[in-house]
DNA sequence: TATGAATGAGGTTTCATTCAT
DNA sequence: AATGAATGAAACCTCATTCAT
């Protein structure tokens, strides 16, 4: 995965040498970059923050560890990076669903269908969510600036919904904690080389939380207000 | 990384869960070991495995960091230890939805509900399952064996649901991976000092599995087939 | 300091306070004491100061940790018992072999025989002559000057067989830093419930340090002249 | 003695070969780490194992102790070398002596010369043979295996020595146990810096185990014999 | 008296980061 | 520009030693 990576990275490079006689370093530096945030990432995701030394990840990229600070600060605005990046997709998703949805919920199930396709997509880069505790706190605060912003958008979907009859009365913020908890996970479990596509899972997801998993035609209202009564957590 | 956020578990411990009751030798032993169990899992699962060092929870316990040690023989036996404590109270909600679940729907909607209730009241105690990586080697074997099984029976109740028409079809592994990302989520954003109790909480999650977002009077149906047309990943 | 010490004054003062009708609690005191530095000794001679625990000391007597601080005031002050009975031995077989022994070489060689019959008997409790750093430094102080009087008399016994001729010129802190070096190395390896016993070993050893390994009836002599000539560190 | 140390080790590396100006990377990794190699081994030989921090032993070196991780897996490992580099010069004074040897005696008095003088010379390096038991377990097993192999070697010298008539009948182990006792001990005492020489002391041992201390011209058989009949274990 | 519990001091080890080539 | 070497900071962990029962 590494190798391939490296691989693409020298190919682009080539090519921009062979078409215009000088690749501009700026290229050059900007792909490297890249590279090194993708790979990053990816480890960040994968086995955590902690859990993903700059040796392994130089070494991943057949690059020398001092050779990494060309390219980063240190390894926490690597880590900001990835927060960022993860953060980027979420508000297009938003902004995707704010330009293509009519009600509340339309929006809603757009924003989680575009954000698992695109989270999907590129991944690694974006499993590291998890590690918001080990940003720096000037880096941290920037994040939940936007977190927040975020978080509450989509609370207001909910509420757009509610108001406008499309979802009925809820907790906003628990709904999309539960949405946004499903989507976070996703890197720790999905692999886009399973058998099943990002889109795939996009539409799964979106699904899902549309209609949930009660077949249209049982009456699962009745099921359900019958069998849940026990109280669950007499242990 | 001095400057990543540490884990400012000192507050809550100041309530006393070092020094309390008194009863016997050997009980109060084990009560100790509890309250390092919940203590630790609790910041583990709020702040990560590596960005709570012993000596935040030591202070945390009113205890000194060597004391640690009387009741485990490492670090990374009191992770696994919250691992366990997470699995147990995954196996005994699976348990529960067996006993009391009629249909394959029922059953999934059950152990939703059991699951986060549990979960919401033990809380810290599991948050860390996101830290799955920092296991020794020897508890990730066993940590995974067990998580595959409890997969597996997830995914057998999701397929018994298909099965007896209860769930429409769908994968699965997909379904459960959706429902269990917004479970494992909820330590990260959850307080049961919030407005909501984990009761709540697990019942808003389960309402959402069951019947999803939409409200029951829209022609959901047609609104997603046509809104969530446009490929979402136009980026 | 001098647990030893200590105990003198106090029996001192029993004895003048209370005249006579000493309590058996005393003997027992005593004994106990002695078993520890026995079996710590031992321990010591054969792991190593530093590998030897408290621990593991309480553990083989079956008493637990607290309850060594009633003999000994802490774990060097046991290390220095330990030097303080190894160089008993050594003085007191020194005694012996100036009662006993006319020429040097007689002093000498019933020396040698004398601390390793000695020595073979009370074992682990002088294995640690090699654990001389280890010792406090005020205990080391003292235990160096016993060591350099122990020393400079081994030494005046070899000149002193050099001058009446029983021993051929040599360097004597040479010859006896060989025996002694012999000899503190018994404890690694020697156990009475080998083959042999202490006699037979100081015996032994008293043979070779008297004749050497070479047959009588052959002409070693020469035969070391000739072979030994080969510059041995052509490595 | 460290400034000295380390002196050499630049003065090496510095001055280089003719050949190629400066040493090769591998060469000054090779240099360095040998100089790690002797300097511990000189300090765990005098003051034991676990009297010498790595703090220590990185003050000598004038390098910080993380350095040293560049060099060695971890302190058991530098241990392990030091084990190691003794055997092999063990193996090796063997080897010589089973070369240059015509008897058995011949074969101990070459083996003791060339070992104590290869010993003499590498010093520090081997004096940690004492601390057999700090070895990690799967080291100290290797270490013990090469030791029965290199004892079962000398021991067989021995018997061919009593068989060839060279050697008077004895007990081989006792014999072995007592001249490899007392080269094990030279580190304890001996110092290259002293008046003597590790050719002379090299010398001197072979001497002493060839002819013992007695005067060839005395009748030391008959005084022996007389003089160290009374029991010397009567303290 | 004797012991389970607790801790301070100190050592080894890791790792992000800088230095010097 | 890129890398092998070096290090400061901080974490985990051990153990002799004391506290409190």
């Amino acid at each position: 995965m590494p190798q391939a990576q490296r691989g693409k990275v020298e190919e682009a490079g080539m090519t921009g040498r062979w078409r215009s006689a000088v690749p501009s370093r700026e290229e050059q530096h900007a792909l490297k970059r890249r590279a090194v945030v993708k790979e990053a990432g990816r480890a960040f995701g994968r086995f955590g923050f902690h859990n993903t030394s700059l040796d392994d990840v130089a070494r991943a990229l057949h690059i020398s560890k001092p050779t990494f600070y060309r390219y980063f600060e240190n390894k926490q605005a690597l880590l900001f990076e990835c927060h960022t990046l993860a953060l980027d997709l979420g508000e297009e998703s938003v902004a995707f669903a704010q330009r293509n949805g009519a009600t509340g919920l339309d929006k809603v199930l757009l924003m989680i269908r575009h954000y698992v396709a695109v989270y999907a997509r590129e991944l690694g880069a974006v499993g590291i969510v998890t590690d918001f505790h080990s940003l720096a706190p000037e880096h941290r605060r920037i994040v939940q600036k936007r977190r927040d912003r975020f978080d509450r958008i989509l609370r207001g979907f909910v509420s757009e919904g509610i108001a406008d009859g499309s979802i009925p009365p809820c907790d906003p913020r628990m709904v999309v904690s539960c949405f946004m908890g499903a989507i976070n996970w996703v890197p720790v479990w999905f692999s886009s080389a399973g058998p099943r596509s990002g889109e795939e899972l996009a539409e799964a997801f979106a699904r899902i939380f549309a209609t949930g998993l009660q077949s249209a035609t049982a009456d699962a209202g009745k099921a359900l207000s019958m069998k849940l009564s026990p109280s669950p957590v007499t242990s």
